[in-house]
RNA sequence: GGGGGAGUCGCAUAGCGGCAAUUGCAACAGACUGUAAAUCUGUCCUCUUCGGAGUUCGGUGGUUCGAGUCCACCCUCCCCCA
């Protein structure tokens, strides 16, 4: 049986030289799972692996399309189970590496089919809420699809909006079109899950931001302020330094920013992974 | 030496007689099915059987039914003139 062992964890544990090791060690192939990874446009602000890690192994995903073309976890689902089932012609194994915690869950499991939404239907209901529409937005979830107006977080406009935008393109409650079952994978996973001490990853996470300025963080930064109001942008790293440039912080508090908000996003990494019962832990 | 201003729960900030005390950040925990490094929630003085209870606003006294808020003195810091 083929098999796709999935490196998770979070930011800045050591999940790109880890894979690139076991990839090695099985002779496969590399499939990124981080949603920030995919962009031509970013590389040190999102660790992209260096040129010689790219290298050493065959890498996918990684650096693969520009900033404005949209992407989701429905659409890589697609495009990754498209590859894997073309690698594994070849392999016996492959490896999967990313921190993003949806985007591996619809690459192990998968997400329901649903119809796309308009990009109109999008923008009205997103303007709806800019204008302080969204109580009326939640009586409209409550009217068309009351189980799942029983269980969103009232207060979380983009679940109410993603709702909306589901039914009513389609025409059907968005609870039912979640709950139906996903066909099994036609292949083994194993999933492990990168870990290490708090204050090892703390110093980390510190170290490697300072590396990244080195790098040339800031001035890639300042390259995608074309770019700034894309969603992809909203982006640990990048915001920071827009909000910098725009002179609403110093630079030493926007890097202070930088690191505080990928320790945050570290933990919120793991309490995604925390409740995945596949997940073996291994402490680095 | 003279004049002015300020000390509030980690940091910053509100407060001008009814206050365990505003807001932001940070911290901690959590949610998550097509924006996910996004978005959102809870806790955040101490104890709690989650109903409450006990201690707080530089210090010490005082005025008041009641003081972070008013008065006196003291301590510390900042600014201006010397």
């Amino acid at each position: 049986m083929k098999r796709l062992t999935v490196i998770c964890g979070p930011t800045a544990v050591g999940k790109t030289a880890y894979a690139i090791q076991l990839a090695q060690k099985l002779g496969t192939e590399i499939v990124s799972c981080d949603s920030r990874q995919f962009y031509n446009e970013l590389n040190v602000g999102v660790a992209r692996p260096s040129a010689d890690e790219l290298a050493a192994v065959k890498h996918h995903f990684v650096a693969c399309r520009p900033v404005t073309k949209p992407y989701n976890a429905f659409d890589y689902e697609h495009d990754a189970l498209q590859l894997i089932e073309q690698l594994f012609e070849a392999h016996d194994d492959i490896v999967a590496v990313g921190g993003s915690g949806l985007y591996i869950d619809a690459l192990c499991h998968g997400i329901n089919l649903m119809p796309d939404p308009s990009s109109e239907l999008r923008s009205t209901l997103s303007a709806r809420i800019r204008n302080g529409e969204l109580p009326a937005m939640l009586d409209e979830l409550k009217r068309l699809d009351p189980d799942y107006y029983a269980i969103v977080d009232h207060r979380n406009p983009i679940r109410i909006q993603r709702a909306l935008e589901v039914i009513l393109t389609s025409g059907r409650p968005y609870s039912q079109l979640i709950g139906r079952p996903l066909p099994e994978r036609r292949f083994l996973i194993t999933k492990i899950a990168l870990r290490r001490d708090r204050d090892t990853l703390r110093n980390r996470i510190c170290r490697r931001v300072d590396m990244m300025v080195a790098d040339g963080l800031i001035e890639e930064a300042h390259g995608l302020i074309p770019y700034r109001d894309i969603n992809t942008l909203n982006t640990v790293g990048y915001k920071e330094l827009f909000a910098h440039f725009d002179g609403a912080t110093t630079l030493n508090q926007a890097l202070d920013n930088i690191k505080n908000h990928t320790w945050q996003y570290a933990k919120k990494q793991l309490t995604w992974l925390k409740r995945d019962p596949e997940i073996t832990w291994v402490d680095l």
